[in-house]
DNA sequence: TTATTAAGTTAGTGCATACTAATTATAAGG
DNA sequence: CCTTATAATTAGTATGCACTAACTTAATAA
């Protein structure tokens, strides 16, 4: 009775696939998968599990191999994940169909204590892990229209059924980007908390204007201008930002 | 994989009873045992098992008498509750602690869905169940600093640790009071949802004036006047409806 | 006071989720 | 092609929380 809120039920049910509502762990595991797939990572029990130790919600638990194997198994019975034959996971048609769920109330919830209750931004990615398992279809609508229908959340990624539309013009990381030109900001990382609170003091944020003052790849580290200030980035940081042209 | 939603959670601690977060069915237990002792209901196993049949977020489990007594037995062992000789639960000064806790996260989260939200006054109570389980300390003050430091839910119970002063005055239900007498709402109860929409309708709601404009005990039905209308109630449901002396 | 009934506990089981240790499969390098 | 390191699975175990069935205890009625 510590830390730990892992979850089990005792199927019951006729073992028909309906829009029921699933275990945290489930709900983790295919928040955790879709997320894998926007940014285009290969999804093996391996990255899955480092995926997941990210989480903070998740209080670091689940996060062996052999829990991972174990729960994909599960979900595989449920019809939500697809081992491929090359050890891939993939989400099937319904996992999908309920990871966006996932995705659309973890990021309405970001939005909500961001916007609607002052949460600082590098407590949101958190406290939106646990409000996302708590969030019902009524309470979603609710939230939404409070909102005024946002399409991305406070880190800048798109809300799954929204009317987000990628903004034109080519997306590069800080990384790519070149000197002395204007980017505007388009995703930042949302679960190091260390980070963000440099991110929010530098105003590295979503939709804010950001030019590369100085890159120097021999020592790693890229000089940034914001409207607030300028400072140093290393390229493994650089290269986690996202930025498109300015204007 | 379906509605259900319970926990596990293998002991991992070092047994010290710190403020750690317990599992989402003891922080229901501790809710309820905590509501039972402010209704001054004795709190039995049985008595409990009723009362959880009414949490409509635990979706109808853990309602049988051995589910409670095995609950009871876990949460004894972590100093949460006492089961005294006569078959009565207690909470301990730590189950207190924690209890009002969960009162008051889930009194904020009902005005907060309410309030904040806009949603409709009867899924409240359902809504706060599940939201309860997912408000970080941080994310309290935060909601709690949104609302200006409100001192009851919109069912008229007071936010423990909220500086509620409990009205002057006699407080009775509408079943015990006097006919042709103004009184004020001072509580609703909230979990009968169906009710709940009449009750709205007809505005009988905290802070609001009521009158009773008839009462036949033999017929069991007491007419009430609102600012929106009149209307007939059991003695029954009139009884589950707190007054206070209007003004 | 004893027989009956209601209330609560124990016994026994099942499943979800977690772990460690041991095993297998896969990939990389010689 | 075979050895070795890494990745993933299987085996085995523990705990939480749920249930039914059987038993015990307490309250009530005869």
């Amino acid at each position: 009775m510590t830390n730990r809120r892992s979850n089990s039920q005792p199927e019951t049910d006729t073992g028909s696939h309906g829009p029921e509502r699933l275990s945290q762990v489930a709900e983790n595991y295919l928040l955790a998968l879709y997320v894998m797939g926007e940014e285009g990572m290969r999804a093996t029990s391996g990255q899955l599990a480092d995926f997941i130790r990210t989480i903070p919600a998740g209080e670091g638990l689940g996060t062996t191999l052999p829990s991972i194997t174990g729960m994909l198994r599960r979900m595989a019975r449920e019809d939500l994940v697809e081992l491929t034959s090359t050890k891939e996971i993939k989400l099937t048609p319904r996992g999908v169909v309920l990871a966006e769920g996932m995705a659309r109330r973890h990021r309405l919830a970001e939005r909500m204590v961001v916007d609607l209750l002052g949460l600082e931004l590098h407590k949101a990615h958190e406290e939106a892990h646990r409000l996302e398992h708590a969030i019902s279809p009524d309470l979603e609508v609710k939230i939404r229209e409070r909102l005024g229908n946002p399409t991305t959340c406070p880190f800048g990624r798109p809300i799954p059924g929204s009317d987000y539309v990628p903004p034109p013009g080519p997306r590069l990381t800080l990384k790519q980007a070149e000197t002395g030109v204007n980017y505007c900001v388009d995703r930042v990382p949302e679960e190091d908390t260390e980070l963000l609170k440099f991110l929010v003091e530098l105003t590295i944020l979503p939709d804010r204007k950001i030019t590369i003052a100085d890159a120097s790849p021999h020592r790693g580290v890229i000089t940034v201008r914001t409207e607030t200030g300028e400072d140093a980035l290393g390229y493994n940081v650089a290269d986690r930002i996202w930025v498109r042209p300015w204007k």
